[in-house]
This record gives structure tokens, sequence and C-alpha cells, in this order.
DNA sequence: CGTAGTTGTAATCGACTGATAACTAACGAC
DNA sequence: GTCGTTAGTTATCAGTCGATTACAACTACG
């Protein structure tokens, strides 16, 4: 037997992101939790012992996912400090689109009592993040979440990302169009 | 019994309204046809006979949510055929909230097979039309959407809409910089 | 060694859900 | 009125899912 144990530290960080990837697929409703397990490698009820429930572990994967943008983020303001470089940076993660479409069907779910607030926090602070990061005015950041959340939704509908799908006539024109390249 | 039958087609619509309701609020997976059949008052074996099966029943959902906005579009554009005057239509929809979240949970859900193509298309239909309707170019359509896909979000954030949830600072600089005033 | 703590699984449960089938009752044409 | 058609229900099922429990296996440490 060549598998060894794992810290519950380390099968955290690994069922999160094996989190990511299933959610990404089915929303919170959709994902079943033994989904996640058997994409980690482990059993469904290791994963509900770690994370006591599965509304926990969603909610620790969405804030993974906003955490990894804010991360993204900084560095880029490290070196352009603008909306611009944000915004590339922020294109540059549909790479990792799995990420994103997380964030949005957490946005979506956010009728569900127990993620609305986390929902609108974690909004939130990317929100202020990028005012603080860059010093742009309510509109200019206005209009800089409107293209971060058109690329989400593109890329949450296959249009956009790793394997999109084939292209459509209306969709080059709005590809062709988008900002930040 | 006060209570009379519909024909099939009244059932129907009323069945899709319905659903509106229900899939906002858990969206496609989180919702049951049975919360569906309570709204409308008649029994959840009924609503899978009239649509076939639930994915249809959310597909007619759909659908009809993104008609309601065509119309939206169509009628304001007879009086102001500019972006201008369609997003103000569109900020109009959101005290039909629910039609937007609809809209929105399923482009979160476009990675389940049968769903995705439905979906790519009525957003294709929505961009395609507001290009007919105003004859704006596509870096003017891409801002367009990119607004709309924004305050859709923060629509399903119930941070804009019917019992929105109580202001948060950074939600004031957002909300108070939102366009098509 | 042995034993205590931690990692992990198998078995199982109760609740839920979409769908099917068989049946009932209202309506309309003749 | 009676009879075919359509609207609608009750009963039920087979499968699924999150969660609990009890147990097993590995590891560190004295």
């Amino acid at each position: 037997m060549v598998r060894t144990r794992l810290t519950a530290q380390e099968r955290h960080t690994q069922l999160v992101a094996a989190a990511v990837t299933a959610f990404a697929q089915g929303g919170y409703a959709g994902t079943t939790t033994d989904q996640v397990a058997r994409i980690a490698g482990v059993s469904q009820p290791y994963v509900i012992r770690i994370f006591g429930s599965k509304q926990e572990l969603f909610l620790a994967t969405m804030r993974h996912a906003g955490d990894r943008v804010q991360q993204m983020w900084r560095t880029a303001a490290a070196e352009d400090p603008s909306l611009r470089g944000l915004g590339m940076a922020y294109k540059q993660l549909l790479a990792e689109r799995d990420l994103l479409v997380v964030l949005l069907h957490g946005f979506a779910a956010a009728a569900d009592p127990g993620l609305g607030d986390a929902v609108r926090q974690c909004y939130g602070d990317l929100f202020t993040l990028v005012r603080d990061l860059t010093g742009a005015s309510a509109e200019e950041a206005r209009d800089f979440f409107a293209a971060g959340m058109l690329i989400t939704v593109l890329g949450a509908m296959r249009v956009l990302g790793p394997d999109a799908v084939p292209t459509q006539p209306w969709m080059a024109d709005l590809l062709g169009a988008l900002p930040y390249e």
C-alpha cells in the first residue's frame, strides 16, 4: 500500500480543492458530498466528519475561491495597481474557471438563509479590496465588477475558458469585444 | 366546492408562474417539483404529467423568463430604442426579481448537459435582440450586458430589488453608482 | 511493547424526491 | 342521460443523500 495517511489539515485542503471541482459543476444543491469524496479518494462520511455538514463544506469552498481571487488581485496590484491590471488578472483566472463558477453558484444561492450572509460578505470583501488597491471611484469600480460578472457568467455558460463550447454567431461579437486584453 | 377546473393550457401557464417563484429561491437542483405543485395548489404528480419531467419544467420556466425580458425590451424600444432605454426597462424588471434570478440560476446550471444548449440559446437570443433593437456596437452591447449581469447578480444576492437586505457600507457605494437611472 | 490519539471506513438509517400507475370526477357533445 | 375525453388525485416505489455510529488501522510516544 503506497497510500499514506494525511493530516486532517492536509485532507481539509485537498477536500476543498475537490469541492471546487464538484460544486462548480452542480452547484450547492446539485452536488453530493459523495461526489466530492470520490474526487478526493476518501469515503463520504469522512467528508462530513471533517466539515461537520455539507453547508460548511460549501462555505469553506466559497471562502477559498474568494481568497484565491483576492490573492490574485494583490499580486497583480503589486505590479500594476490599476483596474486594467486587476482585470487582466481576473481574466487569467478563467484558467481556473471552476473557482469563478463556484463563486457564481454561491451568489445565485444567496437566497438560502444559511448562505446569504456569507455570500454578501464575500462579495463586499472583494469590492472593498478592489477600491483599496486601485483607488477607483465608485463608478469605475461598478464598471469593473460589471465586466467581472459578465466574464464569470460567460465562463459558467461554457462560452469562455477551458473546453469552451464551439463558437456561435453572436458569441464572436461579444467575445471579440471583451475588455482587459 | 368553489374550485373549478382549468384547461391544461391555463394550468401550464399557472405552473410556470409558480415555478418562477420556486426555482428563483432554490435553483434547479435545489427545488422540488412538490414545492412548485404546492404553490400552484395541485398535486406533485400532476406537475410531472403536464411537463413530462422536472427538467422540462425548468426549461419552460427559463424560456418564459427570457420571453418576458424580450417583451419588456421590445416595449421599451418602441419608445426609446437606445441602450439607456432598455437599461431602464431592465432595472424595472427588478420588481419581478424572481424572473431575473431564474435566468441567473439557468446560466449557472449550464454545465448540466440537458440545460447547457438551451441556456446558451436563450442568452444569444437576448444579445441579438438588443443589438437589433438598438443598433449598438459590439462594445456597447458588451457594456450593456455587463451592467445587466451585475444588476442580476446583485438581485440574486438580495442586495437589489424587493425585500433587499439592510444596506452594508460597501453596498451604498456600489448601488449609488448603478447605471440607467 | 502498549496504549492513547488520530485517520479513515463499512454499515446503515431516515427522510426526501422524481416518476409511474391506477383510479376518480368534472365537462361537453350528441 | 350516457359516454368519451380531459383534469386531477391517491398510493406507492425505487433510488438517492446527508448524517450517525461503531469499528478498524495507523502512528507517536513513553
